[in-house]
RNA sequence: CGGGAAGUAGCGCAGCUUGGCAGCGCGCCUGCUUUGGGAGCAGGAGGUCGGGGGUUCAAAUCCCCCCUUCCCGACCA
């Protein structure tokens, strides 16, 4: 491509709406264009690299027996209200846009899981069809309640994704980890370290499932990783060790007897926050977060009322499928008083108690005190509450103990850029279509599996991570172009403006991907919007080396240069 | 959705406090000169000062409403 003619232009500056390295970067050299918040236009150079890392994916997922089709972009909304997800619209978990056209009301597909289900249904008949995977890249759009850093999150976005179907459990398994595999080495491909971390499932739904987290500066996301172990791990999915003598910083240390509950009166001071200041305000008593136990009213999966018992300075991390206390929860379990909830007595009303592995240690506590304004201090574990269940119900954090090796583990801030879910039959047992005949004889129904894979998120991720100072590095695999040819001063020297010509025309009779700077501007132009681009390579032919029948090569990534005959050119730069 | 900031030429910004010709740098066009790390000179084009309403002889500037964008938080497939 002759750069006189690509639709490009260069920045100087980065316009004031972009923050990170990748969009700035993808911005000034001319990659992508906002037309809104959080909606771009990839320009002919930002399509090349698009297209670059869907044929990373594409190749990786055939590799793995994938077939690739194209789903429909626009859905009946029928389709959601038969998976029960069409609820979820316009909430936080599903933020579909709807449209409404001459046939009915449509969604703007923000995922697939409905269409890809009657699609591979209505083909499938038999056993012996499966187990079948597919896939498809294509535009899905979410109505965002936070655009944010260029491509990283978007309201509509490109993504691969893939669907497994087989005939039972174990073999989805099977399927799943051939998925898995194949992502993992489609993110060496890109030049992404990458670390896939247990993790909830949110708003898809099924049980074990994936986060491919990418460490990055710019990650929205934490996991938790441990150094020694290689233990990784999504906060919201995290466990932590707790020895149950070692104490964990906080609540007061027993005392021999212990001393009788103190009721303290604590007008309007729901939360541990404001107990917190409120004490300080007093001035007679210090009480930290790390004294008082978070106690939280719960609905758990199997909609029992229970009460989670946290210590004070740590966020609790809830079960998937459990929720807070709403409203009309606390109606009915008046034992729970909302503000100002405690253990004490509480397996009298029917609430079952569960309690982080954090509350054990040797300690007493103060908490609420199931009387609206009031707290009490001096709670002690079995003497004054008891608890059904113990488990690990907060948010590790730097310095917690690995739940597999015990030693300490951190967090590493991180992009999710992939997503993979052992679905099951969550969408096969409510779908129409999504049975077929078994071996037996028996009806039978899908045991399925989810892989998504945020692409033009990919884009901005490698850009953020292949980046220096001077513009974007990208690796040869997603480049847009292998080779950036320039001719200096072409425009004086007739010599020079024939020998470039003839490089680019060799280069693309030899099947180089090459992009060529034959416009009429100074050199310092041209080095400067090189080394912007990010070409792996960059090729100069000007009258200092033709003097010498030599034209200069350099590598964007690690400086190196070297001169090639003019005659050698072409076929070394081929050969690479 | 809560908090904060900002909208003036394609991009980056000044002007607003104290109302009075709409500016600067880069980019763009023409010509000449230049040519190995974002060239020089001369000439030129380009504006709904985000939108609407109000105050005023007069509004980019003061007042009210709205829209948009970005950042922090919440949330997130």
């Amino acid at each position: 491509m002759r750069m006189s003619r690509l639709l490009v232009r260069t920045l100087r500056e980065a316009p004031a709406d972009a923050e990170v390295a990748s969009h700035q970067l993808l911005v000034r050299a001319g990659y992508i264009r906002r037309l809104a918040s959080g909606v771009y236009t990839y320009l002919p150079l930002g399509v090349r690299v698009l297209h670059n890392i869907e044929r990373v994916i594409r190749e990786e997922l055939d590799a793995a027996g994938c077939q690739e089709l194209l789903l429909p972009a626009l859905h009946p909304i029928e389709l959601w209200e038969q998976s029960g997800r069409a609820d979820l619209f316009g909430t936080e978990a599903m933020p579909a846009m709807v449209v409404h056209g001459r046939g009915g009301d449509f969604v703007l597909g923000p995922t697939h899981e409905e269409v890809v289900t009657v699609t591979v249904g209505a083909e499938i008949e038999s056993y012996r069809q499966l187990p079948v995977t597919v896939y498809q890249v294509q535009v899905k759009f979410r109505d965002e309640a936070r655009p944010r850093f260029g491509l990283l999150r978007t309201r509509e976005l490109v993504m691969a994704d893939a669907y497994s179907f087989d005939v039972d459990k174990e073999a989805m398994q099977q399927s799943y980890g051939s998925v898995f595999d194949a992502y993992v080495r489609i993110f060496g491909r890109l030049g992404l370290e990458v670390f896939p971390v247990e993790a909830h499932s949110g708003a898809i739904g099924g049980d074990v499932n994936h986060e491919f987290m990418v460490p990055s500066v710019v990650g929205e996301d934490h996991f938790v990783q441990c150094a020694s172990c290689g233990y990784a791990a999504n906060v919201e999915a995290a466990e932590r060790r707790m020895e149950p003598d070692l104490p964990s910083g906080g609540g007061a240390a027993a005392t021999d007897p212990p001393p009788a509950l103190v009721d303290h009166h604590t007008p309007d001071r729901p939360g541990i926050a404001q107990v917190v200041a409120y004490f300080a305000d007093q001035g007679d008593q210090e009480v930290t977060p790390a004294d008082l136990m978070k106690s939280l009213a719960i609905m758990d999966n199997d909609g029992r009322a229970t009460l989670l018992l946290v210590p004070g300075d740590r966020e609790a991390r809830l079960p998937n499928g459990w929720r807070l206390f709403e409203d009309e929860d606390f109606a009915s379990h008046p034992s729970l008083v909302k503000g100002y909830i405690g253990p004490v007595g509480q397996q009298q009303h029917g609430i079952r108690v569960v309690a982080d592995l954090g509350i054990r240690r040797a300690g007493m506590w103060m908490t609420g005190a199931n009387q609206k304004d009031h707290h009490v201090s001096g709670v002690t574990l079995d003497r004054d509450f008891t608890v059904d269940e113990w488990g690990s119900f907060v948010e590790v954090e730097t310095g917690d103990l690995c739940p597999r090796c015990g030693q300490t583990v951190g967090l590493v801030r991180s992009v999710e850029a992939a997503h993979t879910f052992q679905l099951g039959y969550r969408y096969s047992e409510v779908m129409p279509g999504s049975t077929f005949v078994a071996e037996d004889g028996s009806e039978g129904r899908f045991s399925m599996g989810c892989y998504g894979m945020g692409v033009s998120r990919l884009l901005a991720v490698v850009a953020e991570e292949h980046h220096d100072d001077r513009g974007l590095v990208w690796p040869e695999e997603v480049a847009p172009y292998q080779v950036h040819l320039l001719s200096l001063g072409a425009g004086r020297s007739p010599e020079v403006a024939t020998a470039a010509d003839e490089l680019y025309a060799g280069l693309l009779a030899g099947g180089v991907a090459v992009l060529y700077d034959d416009r009429d501007a100074s050199p310092g132009v041209k080095f400067k919007d090189a080394d912007l681009l990010g070409l792996p390579t960059r090729v100069v032919v000007g009258q200092k080396g033709l003097d010498r029948q030599l034209v200069e090569w350099r590598s964007r990534a690690t400086g190196e240069e070297r001169e090639l005959a003019m005659a050698d050119a072409v076929a070394e730069l081929s050969a690479d």
